[in-house]
DNA sequence: CGAAGTCGTCGAATCGCTTCGTCGAATCGT
DNA sequence: ACGATTCGACGAAGCGATTCGACGACTTCG
């Protein structure tokens, strides 16, 4: 491996100024420029990252917490991460990919020992330990997802807008003409842990239905997908069932579509299904409207506001520092597809 | 932040003994051994790994390669980070997200910078450059998924077994008594670019087909919904249709699905549905029977290799030398589920 | 009771890089 | 033509750990 100094050598320079050649911190003539690069190039030096960092204790390091509660795992939890991790390149930072098993005590090893500049949480919720453990630490933090009020001001995070995203989809079928909208939302589970994403779903569907006068039928979907199948027979078997389905998440809808299959429903003609929380390019779902979640230009949000609480971004992205920490809702996508058809004259059943 | 020195002062001993107390490398009096530890607890002392790193070139890093076609993201692979990750940690080891954007740059650099001490390579291709670059640079790693005949026998790899996962999955059916299984297969794209999971998927629908006598017609999925759509009304719009349907992947399985239910066939009586491909926990799919993917025992086993071959796992673990790389096929597993009911007499359509 | 071993601890070198102060040589002004 | 500036490159210190050889203080044995 070749080092600094066997860069010097080949190009009959000082070490130091290969590295005022490579930082560019200052000028060096042109010459012993072109000398010193050629150099670096014909013998593939890469500087070592640990020298680098232990001189400058800064590692370029992005640490990311993805969280992983009792071995379930969401797809779009891996998609985050992913786009977070092309954003942090952009700004050269890597990504320490941090799964849960150590929980806090992971992030602390990883901040105390110098691993990683910054973090970003992903999926916190209301009382959020690690949330609490990293300002403790000093350590520059920026969350995906928020919960916990006090925090909330202290710590720059970026989230969707939930309540925003539900009500979108449910005007989308007001708009077509649909009267009586269903609403299959986050499951019990997490409704009764009060998550965000859970609660503020919830809050849209219901300014929505105020909001265009529609009725909305809530019925929070279930972890098994042999009760989620029956919740949604539930909501066929009325009198007067509804025309148009919102879901909030992509992970109960297979088990959505075979009892839609089952129960002998069309889609989109007996019951429009308006999925909310799904991935670009992976609902799998016919051409119908969808609200989206921006995933990329969260991933980027975040990320930048990790980098600049490590203080580790050019000014040009800098906010002024007397602002505080930044806090963002994103809005959700509507991609149009073809438009929801109205509602046919209610079946008996 | 401490440093091994504050620890030393505090304790009252040299720096070098806090190091043989940490690393147990030397013998150390009792009394002293408590003292020091203790400082380090009141001190909340973590070593700076970039200057452990430094000294003894070993990072205790694993770099993750995952890929990244086109901005496709596919559910397995977060997967697969998440355990491999939680493998790594098991052997003290952290993981480095690597996508791909820069492709074999980014992993050059990581593998010159000494960020990280081996590689896992996901999603290896045939003739995948990222195995020969890093073979040519002397760096360790191992590969989930294999392909270049050429690098087969030099680079430990760990894949699934395809051709026995789509065997088992036809063989299931015919054991339920049916007679003509469909198989719908790895998508046009991914048949065409003959990558391996999709050849060796159809090899082993063909040799199930044989060695069970069943009819198997093949049919291969698309990535446009539509199109997939399209191809499964036209397995059914046969005078004879299939009464069983296996699919390779988790990916075309809503539209799949979605289809079935707009041409009004019930699962599973009217068709038995037996996906291969699909990670525990998330088929979301009726508890019919599926092929699910040995993920923890994939993730586990890849790690190790690489582990192994970056010379830092306990001897316990290390296979002799002059076995040379590992490689191991992974054979699927069968969750049971309700039985697959048996054909009935064929609609007519 | 002194030589030979043990045992536990210390000091110093080293890993590869960054950065500050310095110092010749070239350039400038008068 | 000579002191003042500027320019470009160099040397050395230091980041925080690991690790090898050395070295007192005890124990042990002839």
């Amino acid at each position: 491996m070749a080092t600094i100094k066997d860069v010097a050598e080949r190009s009959g320079v000082a070490p130091s100024t290969v590295s005022y050649v490579l930082s560019g911190s200052r000028k060096i003539s042109e010459g012993t420029r072109t000398r010193v690069l050629e150099a670096v190039r014909e013998l593939g030096y890469h500087p070592r990252a640990s020298a680098r960092t232990l001189r400058s204790s800064r590692s370029s390091v992005l640490a990311l917490a993805v969280p992983r509660e009792a071995g379930k795992y969401r797809a779009v939890d891996g998609r985050f991460a992913v786009e977070i991790s092309d954003a942090a390149r952009v700004h050269g930072f890597d990504v320490l990919l941090m799964t849960d098993p150590d929980g806090v005590r992971g992030l602390r090893r990883v901040a105390g020992s110098g691993l990683a500049d910054a973090a970003v949480l992903m999926a916190v919720e209301e009382a959020d330990p690690r949330v609490g453990a990293m300002t403790a630490a000093g350590f520059p933090v920026a969350l995906l997802g928020h919960g916990d009020a006090r925090h909330e001001t202290e710590v720059p995070w970026v989230d969707l807008d939930w309540e925003a995203a539900v009500a979108l989809a449910v005007r989308e079928a007001a708009a077509a003409g649909h009267r009586h909208v269903a609403f299959l939302s986050s499951s019990e589970h997490e409704v009764a842990a009060r998550r965000g994403y859970a609660l503020h779903g919830l809050a849209g569907a219901r300014r929505a239905a105020r909001e265009t006068g529609v009725s909305v039928t809530v019925r929070p979907s279930a972890d098994d997908p042999a009760v989620a199948a029956a919740r949604v027979r539930e909501l066929l078997d009325t009198d007067r069932p509804p025309t148009a389905l919102v879901v909030q998440h992509l992970i109960p809808l297979p088990q959505v579509l075979t009892e839609l299959a089952a129960s002998d429903v069309r889609l989109p003609d007996d019951l429009a299904v308006v999925p909310v929380g799904t991935i670009p390019d992976e609902s799998g779902l016919p051409d119908l409207p969808r609200i989206d979640l921006p995933v990329s230009r969260m991933a980027a949000a975040v990320t930048e506001l990790a980098l600049t609480a490590a203080g580790a971004l050019p000014a040009a992205h800098r906010r002024p520092a007397q602002a505080g920490p930044h806090h963002e809702l994103f809005a959700p996508h509507v991609v149009p597809g073809v438009p929801i058809p109205p509602p046919r004259t209610p079946r008996t059943r």
